[in-house]
RNA sequence: GGCCAGGUAGCUCAGUUGGUAGAGCAGCGGAUUGAAAAUCCGCGUGUCGGUGGUUCGAUUCCGCCCCUGGCCA
């Protein structure tokens, strides 16, 4: 058997939950307990400079247990779905190949889905298609381009609500540059771990109320921990906006709109925090309609997961 | 202690010329295919501060009481 036959029966572990529920004390606990390394899943992490707001595991961690797609991009660029699916498949063929495991953890549901069930072939974001497209919502109004996007594919424009511009504007950039309606191109999906035995966990909070106190403590932890310096330094570089994708990440939104004066501080950490909180339930309600994964209670099951999953992972003979 | 202004949804408030009330935010549910920590869709019964009175009917008018803020002593 070559090496490349021997690694491709090796499992892909995957840990999904909420914001703040500890997924990554759960992932360091299990990458200390057996042969695995961590391939992060999370949208704002990916970018350099975004460490304390987003939750970034220490340079300590890291220097622990190695951590993939964590820091990979600045925070001027544009991550995407796309990207995160090619950059964690190449992640996991490289655990692979040093027959290892691979434990993707993270809460960017769209990201974990798109590589769990497959993202349609389609093309990347057009940067000027999409400016052009952004100057006639100005003048016309997002239900004008709805209305357009009716005439070109009317399926998508059913599935798509007149004031989601983001849909709208995405199919828009679709369907005029590739000439076919997105709706269609869509409907070709290929699962890129069929392949691989999966193993999936959602960890799921039995009361919602103790999610919302970690929460607050969390994120006044980040304030004591300099989050507002942080945003202050990503200000000072110049090359970024409120637009930036990077700029619009909880927390970071709202600290940046104080800084612009928008609201006081007090205001602006209130506002961070309901932004957490609705993040967390969106979350919750993609993890809640996610078939194949494995429920656990972040506050009973560490040392039972732990315990099994490092003993199925030792039949692999690593 | 006196005068004034308030007390209505978890919060900030609107409103009912008397027929038991509605916005924003929060919260909750849902959608989610290269910006996704994004973007959107849906959900509003609450002793209208308490208690008496007037009235067919009071959250609305009147009396008293309680609470909050301001001004004056």
């Amino acid at each position: 058997m070559s090496d490349a036959a021997r690694a491709a029966t090796l499992p892909v572990l995957l840990l999904a939950g909420p914001t703040g529920v500890g997924k990554s004390d759960w992932a360091l606990a299990l990458a200390r307990a057996a042969p695995v390394e961590i391939v992060s899943v999370d949208s704002a992490q990916v970018y350099r400079g975004l460490d304390i707001g987003s939750a970034k595991p220490s340079v300590a961690v890291r220097a622990e247990v190695v951590h993939h797609l964590i820091d990979i991009c600045e925070p001027n660029e544009s991550y995407s779905a796309g990207r995160f699916v090619r950059d964690a498949l190449a992640a996991i063929a490289t655990i692979h190949a040093r027959r290892r495991i691979p434990l993707l953890v993270g809460g960017t549901m769209l990201y974990l889905r798109a590589l769990v069930h497959g993202l349609a072939h389609l093309p990347q974001a057009t940067p000027a298609l999409r400016a052009a497209l952004d100057a006639r919502a100005a003048r016309e109004g997002w239900p004008a381009l709805h209305a357009e996007l009716a005439a070109l594919d009317p399926a998508a424009a059913a599935r798509i609500a007149p004031g989601d511009r983001q849909r709208i504007q995405r199919a828009l950039e679709v369907s005029l540059s590739v000439g076919r309606p997105i709706s269609q191109l869509q409907r070709v999906t290929l699962s890129p771990l069929a392949a691989l035995p999966v193993r999936y966990w959602v960890l799921v909070p039995a009361q919602r109320a103790a999610l919302h106190e970690r929460l607050a403590r969390r994120l006044n932890s980040m304030m004591a921990a300099g989050f507002l310096d942080e945003v202050r330094r990503l200000r000072a570089r110049g090359d970024l906006t409120a637009r930036h994708p990077a700029m619009r990440a909880v927390g970071y939104r709202q600290l940046w709109a104080h800084l612009d004066g928008e609201y006081g501080r007090e205001e602006a950490v209130a506002r961070a925090l309901a932004a957490t909180r609705q993040l967390a339930k969106r979350q919750l309600t993609w993890i809640r309609g996610e078939p194949g994964a494995r429920r656990l209670d972040p506050d009973v099951d560490l040392v039972s997961w732990i315990r099994d999953t490092s003993g199925e992972l030792s039949s692999f003979g690593l």
